[in-house]
DNA sequence: CGGCTTTTTGAGTATACACTCCATTTTGGA
DNA sequence: TCCAAAATGGAGTGTATACTCAAAAAGCCG
C-alpha cells in the first residue's frame, strides 16, 4: 500500500488538531466530531486512517511523552540542572501537551499498554535523573540517588500538575527550589 | 419537605456504591446505570434524591477531600509527621478515593468550581503544612516555609500518582524519605 | 490520457448515555 | 385510620457518540 501525499498531510493535521483539542478541553473535548470538523475532513476519512479514535489520540500522547525528554544523545554526561532545566521547558513551553501527558496517564487505566510506557518512559528518567546526581556526587550510594530522584521527579510532576490547574503558579521557582533542596 | 428514613438510607446507598465503583474504574465505570444497578434502585429513585449524576460525584468527591485532612480540631498543633502520616494513611487506606481526586481534578476543566474547590483545599493544605514546619523550625521565614510546604506537598502528590500506576512502587517508605529531606 | 490505487465524502447505523414522566406504592405524623 | 407528602418502578425520550459503507473524487505512474 504505497501513500499518497494528501494521506499523509491529513494524518498530520488530525494529529495536530486532535493535540489542540486534548489541550484545551481534556480527553472529554476530543470528540469525533471535534476532530474532524476542526481538522476539515469527514468522519470515512478518519478512519481511513485511523482504527480507532483511541489509537489516534495514543499516538497523540506517545509523541507527547517523548518530547518530554532532552536530547538523548546527551544521556550520560548531562547535570541535574540541564535536566530539570528540560522538564521546565517542557512544562512552560509545550503545556499542551504536558495537559494531555496527565489526563492521558490518569484516566488511561483503561488500557493498561499506556501505563506500561508512562512507567517505562518514567523509570528511564529516573535513572538519568540518578546518574547524575551521583556524578556531582549528590548521592552517597547509586540506592540514595534513586530515591532521590524518585523524590525530585515526584516533585517536579506535582507541582506541574498543580500549574495544569492553576495558571498563576509560578511552576519554575518552586521546581528550581525542590531541585536546590537535592544538594544536601 | 421532611425526609423519610427510607429515603435517606437509599441516597447513603447510593453514594456508597458510587464510590466503589469510581474505585473500581474510575469516572467511566460510574454510569448511571451502573450506580441503580448496584444500588438496586430505578433511575427515577435517583433522580429523586439527586439533581444529576454529576453531583452524586462530586458529593463522593467532597467526601474524598475531607477525608485526606487529620481532625481540624488538631490544627495548630500536629507535627509535619502527623500531617505526612495522614497523607500516606489517605493515599494507602484510601486508594480508590486518591484516584477519584486524581481523575477528577485532571479531567474536570469543565466545570470550574470543581477546580476551584480542589485548589482551596490544597491552598489550605500548604498553609497547615507550612505552619507545622515554622512550629518545628525547618524554615527560616514564613515565606520560605510556604515554599517548602508546596515542594513536600508536590512531591506528596507526584508520588502518590506515581502509586496509582504501579502499585508495587512502596509509597510509604518515599513519602518519608521525601518530609526527611525537607529537614534540613 | 488510461487505468489503477488511495482518499474523501456524507448519509446512515447502532448504541450507550443522562435524564424525564407519571402512575403506583410507601411512609409517618395527626 | 387517614392522608398528604415522599419514594419508587419502569417504560420512554432525546441526544451525542463512535463507527460503517458504497459511491465519487482525486492522486500517481506508465
Amino acid at each position: 500500500m504505497v501513500r499518497y501525499q494528501v494521506g499523509i498531510r491529513t494524518e498530520r493535521k488530525i494529529l495536530e488538531d486532535t493535540r489542540k483539542l486534548l489541550a484545551e478541553g481534556g480527553l472529554d473535548a476530543a470528540t469525533l466530531k471535534a476532530i474532524c470538523d476542526r481538522a476539515g475532513v469527514q468522519a470515512g476519512s478518519f478512519y481511513n486512517i485511523f482504527p480507532s479514535k483511541e489509537q489516534a489520540i495514543l499516538q497523540v500522547a506517545r509523541e507527547a511523552i517523548q518530547a518530554v525528554d532532552p536530547d538523548p544523545e546527551l544521556s550520560g554526561t548531562e547535570t541535574l540542572d540541564d535536566l530539570v532545566d528540560a522538564y521546565i521547558r517542557f512544562i512552560t513551553d509545550q503545556s499542551d501537551l504536558a495537559r494531555v501527558y496527565l489526563q492521558v496517564a490518569v484516566s488511561g487505566s483503561n488500557d493498561d499498554s499506556v501505563v506500561r510506557r508512562f512507567l517505562r518512559h518514567h523509570v528511564r528518567r529516573v535513572e538519568r535523573f540518578a546518574d547524575a546526581m551521583v556524578r556531582e556526587s549528590l548521592a552517597a550510594t547509586p540506592e540514595e540517588a534513586i530515591a532521590k530522584a524518585e523524590v525530585l521527579l515526584g516533585a517536579l510532576d506535582g507541582l506541574s500538575f498543580r500549574w495544569v490547574l492553576d495558571r498563576s503558579f509560578d511552576f519554575t521557582r518552586h521546581a528550581r527550589f525542590a531541585v536546590s533542596q537535592c544538594a544536601t
